[in-house]
DNA sequence: TGAATATATGAGCATGCATTCATATACTAG
DNA sequence: CTAGTATATGAATGCATGCTCATATATTCA
C-alpha cells in the first residue's frame, strides 16, 4: 500500500499503476465539463419532451407551449438553453419563430438513451 | 389562428394539426422523466470523469479518489448515484470495493456525446 | 479483542436551475 | 402611428444537488 502522491487529498492508493493509467485515460476537466453540459441539456423532462415533439418537424414557440401544456415563458427559456447548446435551430417567419432539431448527434443520443431506459425492467 | 383548446395555458395555436401530431409523437411524462434521469447521471463533470477513468477497467474507491484528486466521500456519493442508475457495477474484495462500467449503452452514449462535443468549434 | 483501514452515509451548506411573473422587443395589421 | 400578437428575458422563488464534515459500518491484522 503506497501513500498517495497527490497533495489534493490524503487518500492511499491500492494500485498506483492503475491510477496512472486511469489518469491518462480520463477526460480532462474542460472536456468533461463540456460533455456534462451537453448531457445536462437532456437532463430535464421538459427539454426531453420538447425535443421529442420536434421530431415531427419544426414547431413555433406557442405550438410547443400548447403541445406540452406549459407556459410560453417556460418553453422560451428552455428553448434558449437548447439553442445555446446547438441542439435546436431557429427560423423566423414574420413574428413567428420556428424551432427544429439541429444536430444529428441528438437523435443518436436520444435513441440510445431511450433504448437504455426501455430495457430497464427494475426501475421504479 | 385557432384559440387553444387546452385549459392549462391560454396560448394560441398556429398550426393545430401539427400540435396534435406532435402530441402523439412526444414522449409521455413518465418516459421523459426516466430518460432525463439517465442523462442527469451523465450531467456532472465529476461523474463523467469517473466513468472515463473506469474505461481502463475496474478501480476501487480510493484509487478513483486519487485519480480524480477528490475526497473519498465525494467519490463515494457520486458512485452511489451511478450505481442507482445501473451505470456502474460493484465488486467487493475484502474491505476494498471495486467499481466498473456496467452498461453497454453507456459507452455508446459517451462516445456519441464526445463526438458532438469535439465537433463543436465555437464553444467557449 | 482492539487498532487500523476502506467504504458508506446523514446533516448542513452553498450553488444551480426550472418555473412564474412582469415586462421588453419585434413584427403585423389596420 | 396604434393596437394586437409572438417571442424573449430579467428578477424572484422554491427545490434539487454536489461537496464537506463527522461518523457509522465492515473487514483485516496484530
Amino acid at each position: 500500500m503506497i501513500t498517495g502522491e497527490l497533495d489534493l487529498c490524503e487518500v492511499n492508493l491500492i494500485n498506483a499503476a492503475m491510477v496512472r493509467q486511469a489518469q491518462g485515460q480520463m477526460l480532462d476537466e474542460a472536456t468533461a465539463t463540456r460533455l456534462a453540459d451537453l448531457f445536462q441539456a437532456l437532463a430535464d423532462p421538459t427539454r426531453v419532451r420538447i425535443l421529442s415533439a420536434l421530431w415531427v418537424g419544426e414547431l413555433c414557440v406557442c405550438d410547443l407551449a400548447a403541445t406540452l401544456g406549459m407556459s410560453q415563458s417556460a418553453i422560451s427559456h428552455q428553448l434558449r438553453t437548447l439553442r445555446q447548446l446547438g441542439l435546436v435551430r431557429r427560423r423566423k417567419d414574420g413574428q413567428v419563430v420556428y424551432y427544429s432539431l439541429d444536430d444529428e448527434h441528438v437523435s443518436g443520443l436520444f435513441s440510445q438513451g431511450l433504448e437504455h431506459v426501455r430495457h430497464q425492467t427494475d426501475m421504479p
